[in-house]
DNA sequence: TTGTGAACGTA
DNA sequence: CGTACGTTCACAAT
């Protein structure tokens, strides 16, 4: 084989030589992405190495080289520091981010068979100019590849430097006509140039008030740095004693910034020829940086085949390994572009699907350590263990299409998929065939997976079927993994994890089938494979992940059990009274109505009381209100906060008084009147009761939200609002309903995790936390503390776990924000621990990445090493909530799921109907209040075992508002 | 028709 | 210049 291999060296003629600035490219492409668009769910930023990847196969696919190295800086000092110290000395500080993406890049070009040549006591540069020397001698055509302009004076007839522009991708061919027009001097003038300038990317300081316009002047009337030396004094005016005053500091730099064209490098040129792509290598790299498929496939097209097919020594050189490469690329990229999609049949009898279990269940596996799990089983031991190992690649995936939206249910189709093959069963179905699926999941629901287990339930409930536990599910284990990403479907999440994209645009719908629509059309066996095959794609993606962090637990034991019952709770739906409703509806709307017409009267005109703009004209153009507070965009606010401010100021004016009073009456009461209409329109006519959907993937720090209606916002904090919780009622057969919430979960948790004694304490003693907290704060006995030392310090305690600022809490207790720093010294000198656990959360989220409740649910946050201020600020607070908001999220689940065993378990009918993140409302069947109300106090209370006592308060009445407490 | 910003309801 | 949500309306862009 080498016996072909042509030497280069001494005939290449018309070939090119591509000399890669590694860490300037690396540099350009850091600056030039978001970090936060590229970065790993772990926290690794990407953005460099992405870029170096798709500019190198871009500029390979342009300008097809026949060779191609890639120089790198080493770490440690060049000679030129010990010339100039503070070289590169802005360059030193590369961002952290940036630094540790320099070993990944190296490790990519590896992979893909590129020569990286790295000099202890060189820069790039020189390594750059010793190649493009030696390319020179040899007769390539050298192309240059760096952002550095120093490389400039590389430049000649044979040599062009490959510059980026503004945009990180436009390439400008800096040839020596490129060169003397934009600076007005040869390549080989340019490092005089350039000494005269300086150059801020080095920290090389220039001569004060020169740039390249004087330098090409100076350098074109005497020639050279030497002969504007020679000729200083001459030079007159403030830019000639400049240069005077720094002529040492510009020989210096000359002297530095002068490329050596002979390191010694230890190889030739015949070594930088496009080595084998390592597909194993490139394989393990891209999934560890969550490169896509297509990224990929993008990149191995070009090192396999790109220059293979636009050049002569490449295809000669191995031509079988070369093509063998290739080949398999192709198939890479095949396989990855695309699911496996499984061979659909459809069946009707029972007798059908037995046979099709029998022909494929050898293939599906049930890992020992799933056997061996306590579903509730919360021990420390049990959260480690349990896995899902390599299970989820050998399991039945079940599907549904239809429609899941609770309250109208309707199921088109369902799947049970084995690897390759899958049946189709079309609603409806007898007798026979639907006891045999029912004996189907039950015996095999511990080794299913399924993209969306409430969904799921929904759609097999509203056939009469049930699916017991599974053992996966891809739409829950990709909110544990990433859960700040939402995908809105199937099709989504497939694009979104696995980077595969539907083809010609084709976007069919998932989950909200158009039932209207013919039942199947012939698309549909195709869109059928393709969801199924996503399922088992997805999980077998999310697998090795879940096991990795141990969160296998998280989704077995908390997240699937939840999903259960939230499923009966949004099947159940909260019956509401419908003429108390209306009758709200029109008493609001009619006090709108008044508020809205004296407030036209006060203004002159009938403005849409609803459109800030018009308001801001009236406000502050037509009435000459001062404004307070502007809003991000710019405008100025018309908050009620801010109008209540305006309200308060206005009193001498009256027409701007009466108007801002109508007008924060109209804002009242037409709200209200919005929030029951939406009630009245999400009533399901067949039960007269509501039924909200909950989601569990949604909510970055694993709180639940509501949706269609929202049932989480339904008013509580004044009275006028909190009547519209009355209508929420027993339904038929009821008699009550209860509200249990915890007092003060997440304080409680802070109390735990930070190990306060202090904090403690304060919530073991039994007396009124707040003013208890306050009597610690101000040393006064608990009996001498005002009501304004006790809102001020219950401020600052649920401010706490919010990262509030001074400002911020100063502004809500309307104080100054010095009394507030005061505040929250005495706080925090108070419980010291409280205050070094909060900084801990942040310090620990920066170093590892992602924040972790108490059951071991993360979130990421990239953006605590943003270099954008106000952004780093922002993930510093969301990084010290999100433990603390997650942890009692968790304490939530877990009290529901016992909840509702519980009331299993003592075969009551009383059910679970809402949750309102730290309240659970019961509906109540007659004569069960007392045993109900003990249960779900205990299964509350003792979700989990924290050093300070769980508190829950439980209250029961004829409604919601009656059943507060 | 679709997307965005402001506003405001909850924990 | 306090975290996490969802819904509504106006308004601009299409």
């Amino acid at each position: 084989m080498s016996a072909d291999i042509q030497a280069p060296s001494s005939a290449a003629a018309n070939e090119t030589l591509l000399v890669v600035d590694g860490h300037s490219l690396a540099f350009r492409a850091f600056f030039a992405l978001p970090v936060d668009n590229f970065s790993t769910s772990e926290g690794q930023a990407t953005n460099a190495v992405w870029g170096f990847a798709s500019m190198l196969a871009q500029v390979i696919d342009t300008e097809k080289p026949d060779r191609l190295g890639v120089a790198f800086d080493v770490k440690g000092g060049t000679f030129r520091n010990t010339m100039l110290p503070q070289y590169k000395g802005t360059r030193e500080a590369a961002p952290e981010e940036l630094l540790t993406q320099l070993p990944l890049i190296q490790r990519m070009l590896e992979a893909l068979g590129v020569t990286y040549i790295e000099k202890p006591g060189y820069e790039g540069d020189d390594i750059i100019a010793t190649l493009a020397s030696m390319g020179d001698r040899a007769g390539y055509h050298t192309l240059v590849l760096s952002g550095d302009r120093d490389a400039f004076q590389l430049v000649d007839d044979n040599v062009t430097v490959l510059y980026p522009g503004h945009h990180f991708k436009d390439l400008k061919h800096m040839t020596p006509q490129a060169i003397e027009e934009k600076y007005k001097v040869t390549p080989a003038q340019y490092p005089d140039l350039a000494a005269l300038r300086g150059e801020t990317a080095d920290n090389i300081p220039g001569v004060p008030g020169v740039g390249d316009g004087f330098a090409a002047k100076w350098i074109n009337q005497y020639g050279s740095l030497d002969g504007i030396c020679e000729h200083a004094d001459e030079i007159g005016g403030k830019k000639g004693e400049a240069l005077r005053a720094n002529i040492e500091q510009v020989k210096l730099n000359r002297k530095v910034n002068a490329l050596v064209r002979d390191v010694e490098l230890g190889i030739s040129l015949d070594d930088l020829g496009f080595g084998a792509v390592d597909i194993a290598k490139v394989d393990a790299l891209f999934k560890e940086l969550e490169f896509g498929s297509r990224t990929k496939a993008r990149v191995l097209k070009t090192f396999n085949t790109g220059s293979a097919d636009g050049t002569k020594s490449v295809s000669k050189t191995g031509s079988a390994t070369g093509q063998a490469a290739a080949k398999e690329s192709a198939q890479v990229e095949e396989h990855d572009a695309a699911l496996q999609l499984p061979q659909i049949e459809h069946i009707e009898t029972a007798e059908q699907f037995e046979a099709w279990v029998r022909k494929h269940r050898s293939q599906i596996a049930v890992p020992r350590e799933i056997a061996e799990f306590e579903p509730g089983d919360y021990s420390e031991q049990s959260k480690r263990s349990i896995s899902c190992g390599t299970a989820v690649n050998h399991a039945w995936a079940v599907h549904a299409w239809g429609d899941a939206r609770p309250g109208r249910v309707r199921t088109q189709a369902w799947a049970v998929s084995a690897a390759q093959s899958a049946v189709i069963v079309e609603s409806p179905v007898d007798d026979a065939l639907k006891q045999t699926l029912a004996d189907f999941f039950t015996a095999e629901h511990g080794k299913t997976i399924v993209y969306g287990y409430k969904e799921m339930l929904h759609a097999l409930g509203s056939v009469g079927l049930d699916l017991p536990l599974p053992m996966f599910d891809a739409k829950l284990a990709g909110y544990l993994v990433q859960p700040d990403f939402h995908a809105d479907n199937l099709e989504q999440a497939v694009e979104h994890f696995l980077d595969i994209h539907g083809e010609d645009g084709e976007q069919p719908a998932q989950g909200t089938f158009d039932f209207d629509d013919e039942p199947t059309d012939s698309n549909a066996d195709e869109q059928f494979a393709h969801d199924l095959a996503a399922v088992q794609a997805l999980a077998r993606h999310f697998g090795p992940t879940i096991d990795e962090r141990e969160q296998y637990w998280l989704m077995k034991a908390i997240e699937l059990p939840v999903s259960r019952v939230l499923h009966d709770m949004e099947r159940t739906g909260a019956k509401v009274d419908i003429s108390r409703l209306t009758g709200m509806r029109d008493q609001f709307a009619e006090d709108a109505r008044f508020a809205q017409e004296e407030a036209w009267k006060h203004a002159g005109t009938e403005i849409n009381l609803q459109s800030p703009k018009q308001l801001q004209k009236v406000l502050f153009e037509d009435m000459g209100l001062k404004p307070t507070k502007r809003t991000k965009s710019g405008s100025y606010t018309t908050n009620a906060a801010a109008l209540q401010n305006l309200y308060i100021k206005s009193v001498d004016n009256e027409r701007a008084n009466g108007f801002l009073g109508a007008l924060l009456r109209h804002r009242e009461t037409n709200k209200l009147k919005q929030i029951v209409q939406t009630l009245i329109d999400s009533i399901n006519m067949k039960d007269g009761r509501i039924h909200t959907t909950y989601e569990q993937t949604v909510a970055a720090t694993g709180r639940l939200s509501s949706v269609d209606p929202n049932l989480q916002n339904i008013p509580n904090r004044n009275a006028a609002g909190r009547e519209i919780r009355g209508v929420f009622v027993p339904g038929e057969g009821y008699e009550a309903l209860m509200s249990c919430d915890y007092s003060q979960v997440e304080l409680r948790i802070m109390a735990d995790l930070s190990g306060d004694e202090a904090l403690i304490e304060a919530f073991r003693s039994g007396v009124d936390f707040h003013k208890y907290v306050a009597s610690m704060v101000y040393k006064l006995p608990v009996d001498q503390i005002t009501n304004d030392q006790r809102t001020h310090v219950k401020a600052m305690s649920y401010g706490l776990a919010y990262g509030l600022s001074t400002y911020g809490l100063a502004q809500q207790l309307k104080i100054a924000p010095r009394e507030a720093e005061t505040l929250k010294n005495r706080y925090f000198d108070t419980f010291g621990k409280v205050h070094d656990y909060l900084e801990s959360l942040v310090s620990n989220a920066r170093e590892r990445g992602y924040t972790e409740t108490i059951f071991g649910r993360r979130r990421y946050f990239p953006a605590l090493r943003s270099l954008n201020r106000v952004a780093r600020d922002a993930a510093e607070r969301a990084a010290l909530n999100a433990p603390i908001q997650g942890s009692a999220a968790d304490i939530m689940k877990i009290a529901m799921i016992r909840a509702d065993q519980a009331l299993r378990e003592a075969n009551v009918r009383s059910r679970i109907i809402l949750q309102i993140h730290d309240e659970l409302v019961v509906e109540i069947a007659p004569g069960e209040g007392e045993q109900v109300t003990e249960l779900v106090k205990n299964a509350m209370e003792h979700a989990v075992d924290l050093a300070v006592p769980l508190d829950v308060s439980c209250g029961m009445g004829a409604d919601w508002q009656l059943a507060a407490h």
